[in-house]
DNA sequence: AACGATTACAACCGCGCGAAA
DNA sequence: CTTTCGCGCGGTTGTAATCGT
C-alpha cells in the first residue's frame, strides 16, 4: 500500500502567501477551528496543502505569536537553552513565550550562531574554539569544559529562587503550587565516590537511591542562595518568573527532585516528565554537570556569581540603550569568570 | 543609479513518531 | 502486530530587502 503523498502535488500553490489566502485562512480558522489540516484547504478555499496552511498558521498567524526584533534577555535565553538542548528548537520555543521555534531557528543560524562565532565560541559546544586555546591543551580544555556546567548551576541557583518566589506568589509560568515535600533525613546516605553518570542518572527514575545522591547534591545549593547577581537578577522577578531559562531549570529541578509517576503531585503531565526525561538523559552537559555534583558535593561552592550585565535587559525597553560592547562584555565576563574559578577549584 | 554580494526570514521538504484502524 | 495517517520537528532552500562598491 505504501503511504500517500500528504497532499495532491499538482494544482496546489507554492511559495509565499498572499493577504487574500492569509484573509481565508484566518477566517476560516476563527470560525471552525483548524480540525484535520489536510481536510482544511479545499474547506476554506485555499489552493494549498495542509501542510502548507499548517505552517502559515503557527509560524506566521496564529494571534499569540509576538514577532519583531529579539530582546537581549531572550538571546540570553536562547544561547542557554541551546547550550543545554542543542537544537530542540521547538523545546528552546517552549521555554520562551510567544516565539515559534521556526523564528528562533532563524534567529540563531543569522545571529547567534555568528555572535558567538565573533566571541571565538564554537556554536554547538559553546566553547572557545580550539585555535583559540592553542589546540586544546589539557588543563584549558578542562577547565573550559566547567563552563556549560557553571551556567547550568546559575540556571539550578535561579530556578530555586523562581521556585520559592512562587510558593508566595503562584501566577507563575507553570502550575507549580505545590512545594516538594520534605525529604526524610533517615534517606541520606554517604554519596559514593565515583560513579558511572549514565548509570546514575538513568537510575534516578523511580529509586530511591538517587534521590538519595540528589539529596547529597541539594545540600550543597545552601552555597547557591548566597546573595549575588541571582539574586539581583530575582529583583526582576515578576519579569523573570516568566523568563524561559528559569522555566526550564525549574522544570528541571522539579524532575530532579520528583522523577517519573510524581507528576501528579507537582502539576506537570505525563508529556512535560517525559520530555524532561529526554532532555537529561540526552544532554552531555547536563549528565556531566550531575556527574560532578556527585563526585565532589562542594563542587559549586567553589564559584562566585558574576553579575549580570549592569541593564540586565529585564525590564522595560532597554534593548536599545544596550551597547553591543555591553553585550560582548557580557558573555566574555561569563568566560573570563569560569575560567579564572576553575584554575583553583574548591573541592 | 546600477549591480553584485550579503543578510534575514518565510516557506518548503523529508523524516520520524504516535495514534488509530 | 502491522499498516496508514496526521502531525510536528529540524534542516534546507528561495527570495526579498539591504548593503557596499
Amino acid at each position: 500500500m505504501g503511504r500517500s503523498p500528504c497532499c495532491d502535488k499538482v494544482g496546489l500553490k507554492k511559495g509565499p502567501w498572499t493577504a487574500e489566502e492569509d484573509q481565508k485562512l484566518l477566517a476560516y480558522i476563527h470560525q471552525h477551528g483548524h480540525g484535520s489540516w489536510r481536510a482544511l484547504p479545499p474547506k476554506a478555499g485555499l489552493q494549498r496543502c495542509g501542510k502548507s496552511c499548517r505552517l502559515r498558521w503557527t509560524n506566521y498567524l496564529r494571534p499569540d505569536i509576538k514577532r519583531g526584533k529579539f530582546s537581549l534577555q531572550e538571546e540570553q535565553t536562547i544561547i542557554q537553552l541551546h547550550a543545554l538542548l542543542g537544537n530542540r528548537w521547538s523545546t528552546i520555543a517552549s521555554y520562551l513565550s510567544k516565539r515559534t521555534d521556526n523564528e528562533i531557528k532563524n534567529y540563531w543560524n543569522t545571529h547567534l550562531k555568528k555572535k558567538l562565532i565573533k566571541m571565538g565560541l564554537d556554536p554547538i559546544t559553546h566553547k572557545p574554539r580550539n585555535h583559540a586555546l592553542g589546540c586544546g591543551q589539557p588543563k584549558d580544555v578542562a577547565n573550559l569544559s566547567h563552563m556549560a556546567q557553571w551556567e547550568s548551576a546559575r540556571l539550578e541557583a535561579e530556578a530555586r529562587i523562581v521556585r520559592e518566589s512562587k510558593l508566595v506568589n503562584s501566577n507563575g509560568y507553570n502550575s507549580i503550587v505545590v512545594p516538594p515535600p520534605p525529604r526524610p533525613s533517615s534517606v541520606v546516605t554517604p554519596r559514593p565516590p565515583c560513579l558511572d553518570v549514565l548509570k546514575v542518572w538513568q537510575g534516578a527514575w523511580g529509586t530511591s537511591g538517587i534521590r538519595t545522591n540528589f539529596n547529597g547534591f541539594s545540600t550543597s545549593k545552601v552555597a547557591l542562595t548566597s546573595p549575588t547577581s541571582i539574586l539581583k537578577f530575582s529583583d526582576n522577578m515578576d519579569t523573570a518568573s516568566k523568563d524561559g531559562v528559569n522555566s526550564f531549570a525549574s522544570d528541571m529541578i522539579d524532575y530532579v527532585e520528583n522523577p517519573a509517576g510524581a507528576c501528579a503531585i507537582n502539576g506537570r503531565t505525563n508529556n512535560q516528565d517525559g520530555e524532561m526525561k529526554g532532555i537529561m538523559e540526552n544532554s552531555l552537559q547536563i549528565q556531566d554537570m550531575i556527574a560532578d555534583w556527585l563526585r565532589y558535593p562542594s563542587f559549586l561552592e567553589g564559584f562566585t556569581f558574576t553579575d549580570l550585565p549592569p541593564v540586565s535587559g529585564v525590564t522595560g525597553p532597554v534593548d536599545n540603550a544596550v551597547s553591543e560592547d555591553n553585550k560582548i562584555s557580557y558573555w566574555s565576563n561569563i568566560l573570563t569568570t569560569v575560567d579564572s574559578t576553575m584554575d583553583s577549584p574548591v573541592f
